[in-house]
DNA sequence: TGATAATTTGACCGGTTGGTAAAACATTAC
DNA sequence: GTAATGTTTTACCAACCGGTCAAATTATCA
């Protein structure tokens, strides 16, 4: 892969990091509400306030300006996932896994949007990431869930499906928030939804993995 | 909106019967994997095996083609939500829809793709669907949940986030499945995975919404 | 069979897209 | 200040895109 220009100088400069900078946040904003196809660089540098072949001097292609992203942000999302701890109380981690979670939907939209695009149009670009990185730290907290059920911490349950279970919930406040918004309605819609959701998710979750009478 | 000259002939023909549906289908699977911005009509008249003018004979635009597609397909993906019976029993209900919604995901999933992909974009063809007839039936299938509720056979809850909640966790194996796949490992992902989703989801509702000691 | 209606195709058009080249311009270091 | 380095712009290109047109081809039916 050939480097932009802006990585051909001798120094790495303040302007370059601003720069990166300003086009990545533009990006975000681009690509997460039209994918990655219907993104275009004109748009992407109008957003940025640049021109188009300005952007082009510090990222190389459209391909690049995405995998950047995509790299920047996929660490950080894993990040509620990584704190999920064998230690605590499973209740309490739980509990606290779908508040981090809704409080990224609720903050970083655009980078939930980002990975759902990506994901949906087959992740063409993040193949690798899903079944390397991801896979391994989900493995890693399926065990931790199993552990928890086999010392009737909790009921039995399918690891691997809850958390896919608290991830959709969660991340759906952020994808499909256009459908929530009109489902609610503009009386209902408030920033309120977020705490209600919370509170519902909690409950769910929570009595929901319980351990009752009668279950082995 | 100007007719397609298909529409302007003197009758209905078997063969524009057989090559609308023809491009329906090649139009949905592409839709579905690049969303609407992303797709091109040459890419569809290629899945459907006829030249790009020869699609246009059919339908006008790209739009056409993508209106047609979404109101034929938005009636159908709703009909489980409409088969929710407030006469039933709660936990049949609630178990039945989860079913009926994860045979869809499994089933149709190009159909939970395209609107996804719609949804995400922020909704700029169907937002007038989402604030109309798809508002007044979760609006009144609600209000079979509130009435469950207040009548104490299932744990008070907000039943808008309840809906959310089911289909975000259903439309998921359709959605994100690439990640589901990928997540699970080549051995874990087979068809089974649909049966391991049903059995966890019905026990986490279920038991979600069981009204427990000291619940009010 | 032949005439008429319906379908299909190839050639094309203007606008957009991702990306390039080179020169003009700004910044920094001495 | 000025020369070297770094940044931005203008002009451009080839490929692609949505869509049109007219002519060629095929199906229908008296």
């Amino acid at each position: 892969m050939v480097l932009p220009r802006a990585a051909r100088t001798q120094r790495r400069t303040r302007i370059q990091e601003e720069k990166e900078e300003l086009i990545l946040e533009a990006a975000l904003e681009v690509f997460a509400t039209h994918g990655f196809r219907g993104s275009t660089i004109d748009q992407i540098a109008e957003v940025a306030g640049m021109s188009k072949p300005n952007l082009l001097y510090y990222f190389r292609t459209k391909e690049a300006m995405h995998r950047a992203l995509i790299d920047r942000v996929l660490d950080s999302w894993l990040d509620p996932l990584r704190e999920f701890d064998a230690e605590g109380s499973p209740v309490s981690e739980i509990r606290s896994y779908i508040r981090r979670k809704l409080e990224m939907a609720r903050d970083f939209p655009r980078e939930s949007r980002l990975f759902a695009n990506e994901i949906l149009q087959g992740a063409p670009h993040i193949e690798d990431e899903l079944k390397g990185p991801l896979k391994t730290l989900v493995d890693e907290k399926a065990e931790v869930i199993r552990a928890w059920a086999k010392a009737g911490k909790i009921a039995k349950c399918d690891p691997y499906h809850l958390i896919f279970a608290i991830w959709s919930t969660t991340q759906h406040y952020a994808d499909f928030d256009v459908q929530v918004r009109g489902v609610l309605g503009d009386e209902r819609a408030g920033e309120g939804r977020f705490e209600d959701a919370a509170r519902f998710l909690e409950q769910l979750f929570v009595s929901g993995l319980e351990i009752r009478d009668g279950s082995a």
